[in-house]
DNA sequence: TATTGTTATACTCTATAACTATA
DNA sequence: TATAGTTATAGAGTATAACAATA
């Protein structure tokens, strides 16, 4: 109607990247929404999973694993904290021993299920074949690719 | 040496889900250096890339290409102009309609150089039959998954 | 009434630098 | 010296709400 063709031509579709950046942010905004009515971003939950399943472990080692810096694991863990639903017993000195509380463990189940739900949702989208395959891509990327 | 070994349990590792995530992010971070050195962030470039495919094109129509909001097109638009990288001719009263400059299309050419060798290397990761399947199952998640 | 562009605002995630203290 | 935690700060990206002008 205007100057411009309805559709448009988007050199970006031959990128592979520019496909999996679509993909990945369409998901993390469904995970986003799903853990929203739980009250956690996708962040606070991957933390809050993680700390559940090694209990005594620190923030430092959470953030390697999670790939998320030091410098940002520091208000996240403060938040999850102050919510009372993760304990720091120092354990070092300079460290803390990070341990879920009754209340954060029983969140991390409900948000253990809403992950899982959301990545069940996810792989019945795709046909055995594709999901194998996909497994099979994404850690040859993860090998090869960055580090983190 | 602390409280936890020195490789921890990641629940996360079994969600597909959170594959993908990591490698798109890494894929991301590794995109942005390289656009980076030419002044452009990712979004940037996929705009820029976008007008120079279909001049004439408005905000409004790129932004829902790119699923970039309205709200948020127009800082990044007016950046372009104000680089002198893309011009604003009204064709509506209401709409502009958006072209490259010759110093913009100049620096998309490079942009689209660097986005390319990029993912070439993405690619070069992967063999022939991961490569295929890997699209077939992002194309499947496309059509089921978020319109965005 | 619906659409385009815009402004304001806020939140999440990420990144760097610098500081304290502990090992 | 290296590491753990912290603080401050900045920049991207994204989201909603509201408004004016126009179709």
């Amino acid at each position: 109607m205007a100057a411009s063709d309805r559709s448009l031509t988007n050199p970006l579709d031959d990128l592979l990247g520019y496909q999996i950046r679509r993909v990945s942010s369409a998901l993390m905004a469904d995970l986003a929404r799903g853990l929203g009515e739980l009250g956690l971003t996708p962040s606070e939950a991957s933390v809050l999973l993680l700390i559940d399943a090694n209990p005594g472990t620190t923030q430092s080692e959470v953030g390697r694993v999670l790939a998320i810096q030091r410098a940002n694991m520091a208000p996240l863990i403060a938040r999850l904290d102050t919510r009372g639903l993760v304990r720091r017993e120092r354990v070092d000195g300079r460290s803390y021993g990070l341990v879920t509380s009754d209340d954060g463990a029983a969140l991390c189940r409900a948000a253990k299920a809403a992950m899982e739900a959301h990545d069940a949702r996810l792989q019945g989208q795709l046909s055995v074949r594709a999901r194998a395959c996909l497994v099979e891509a994404l850690n040859a990327l993860r090998r090869e690719g960055a580090d983190s």
